[in-house]
DNA sequence: ACTATTTCCTGGATGC
DNA sequence: TGCATCCAGGAAATAG
């Protein structure tokens, strides 16, 4: 499941194939369900526009798209949310189409975009240049006093308040229970019951486990495969998500899987408090 | 204003 | 081997 760091992996890979790339078409394919702005209009503003820039913003992937032919005077941005199981690949036209996919984009340098979405649980929007905002705090060198102050008064779990999007935009399940188990805090905790001290252990553990995972090209389980379609390898560092009855790397105690707000948890019931 | 629960969806795993 | 059932989960919608 993409969340920061693989949607950063997947971001910087798009920028760096098609930046500079003009759309020519598009197809869009008939399930709505992938689609966030009717198939009319995302077909009317991807046609003949230039990508100026792909990044990341929260766990939404961004392009910039600017007049192709019109001295690239900003059109609009296209948003794309892969959900649980979306991929955006740079694709040869001449390799096959799989199924699921929702989107094609041909591309003048005879390169095609496509989205790719099983589960359709991603979303594909257009929306005015220089809009989009992520609902909540970007995680990646957030303010600390804002982060403290993020939690404040919740009663809610604070793996729940870390997977909340309007609070903090980009961790999502595998970052959420790993950096958890590297603050040492439970995840069925309060989050206004956290210490001052355990909000810094957090904050710093956010970094930490989320340069990791950039660096590592992010985590591959489910179906994650970056532009290229190559996979990532931060899985093979994960310290408790989908370690279940594994022992601990730090104490060998048994890890466990509770289920919090329909989301499966892992944590070491030694080492977090 | 919050918080908790349900819903969307398909493929892979599991069980008989 | 085949078929039914269950489960994964991001975020929007719904309910409390």
């Amino acid at each position: 499941m993409p969340e920061l760091p693989e949607v950063e992996t997947i971001a910087n890979g798009l920028n760096k194939r098609v930046a500079g790339d003009v759309i020519e078409s598009v197809w869009i394919g008939s399930r709505t369900q992938p689609l966030k702005s009717p198939a009319q209009e995302i077909a009317r503003v991807l046609e003949g526009a230039r990508v100026e820039r792909v990044r990341r913003v929260g766990k939404h992937i961004v392009a910039d798209l600017s007049e192709a032919k019109r001295n690239h005077k900003p059109r609009a941005q296209w948003v794309i949310h892969l959900g649980m199981t979306g991929q955006m690949l740079v694709a040869q036209p001449e390799s096959e189409i799989q199924k699921h996919t929702h989107l094609i984009a041909k591309l003048a340098s005879g390169k095609e975009l496509r989205f790719v979405d099983p589960r359709m649980f991603g979303k594909l929007q257009v929306v005015p240049a220089a809009s989009f905002k992520a609902p909540g705090a970007e995680p990646i060198n957030a303010d600390r006093e804002h982060f403290a102050q993020l939690f404040k008064g919740r009663k809610t779990p604070i793996k729940s308040a870390l997977l909340n999007q309007a609070l903090l935009s980009g961790i999502g399940n595998i970052y959420a229970d790993e950096s958890l188990f590297r603050a040492g805090i439970r995840p069925r905790r309060r989050a206004a019951s956290l210490t001052k001290k355990e909000l810094e252990k957090l904050y710093d553990a956010i970094q930490e486990v989320l340069a990791e995972a950039i660096a590592a090209g992010g985590s591959s389980v489910s179906d994650y495969v970056d532009a290229d379609g190559e996979e990532g390898f931060f899985q093979l560092q994960h310290r408790v998500y989908q370690r279940e009855g594994e022992p601990c790397f730090t104490c060998k105690t048994p890890i466990k899987r509770i289920v919090i707000a329909g989301r499966s948890s892992h944590y070491c019931g030694k080492c977090q408090k």
